[in-house]
DNA sequence: GTTGCCGGGCC
DNA sequence: GGCCCGGCAAC
């Protein structure tokens, strides 16, 4: 974990202009943070997915000559629209995607 | 080349 | 259980 080995933290090291992290870009540097779908939605005991789990499944597993696969696309995640970690932080900031996106796993913030 | 994920591997 | 890469498919 914590993997950072080729990357020299700046830290505020040779900097002429102290108190003024001004990276190389222009311009104000925004830091924008995008707050994850993953909000608490309003759900704090989490009354939801009460129990019930048992029956279900039934029908639906007889022998389907065809399994269900979508004509076109489909179980392959098409890349088309979903910012994941790794387009939003980017491969330099791995530390701060999810779990699941650092194992290379389904990214599990942007559940799209 | 890149991105997203499964499958498989290592500890 | 956490941790990661190889390789695939979709761009």
């Amino acid at each position: 974990m914590k993997r950072k080995p080729p990357v020299s933290i700046p830290s505020s090291s040779s900097n002429s202009s102290s108190t003024s992290f001004t990276p190389t870009n222009s311009s104000s540097f925004s830091i924008s943070w995008q707050s994850p779908p993953v909000t608490f939605t309003g759900n704090t005991v989490s009354p939801t997915k009460s129990q019930g789990f048992g029956e279900q499944r039934s029908q639906t597993i007889a022998v389907l000559s065809s399994p269900p696969r979508a004509t076109t696309a489909l179980s392959r995640k098409v890349r088309g629209e979903g910012k994941k970690c790794r387009k939003v932080y980017g491969m330099e900031n791995r530390d701060m995607w999810c779990t699941a996106c650092r194992w290379k796993k389904a990214c599990q913030r942007f559940t799209d």
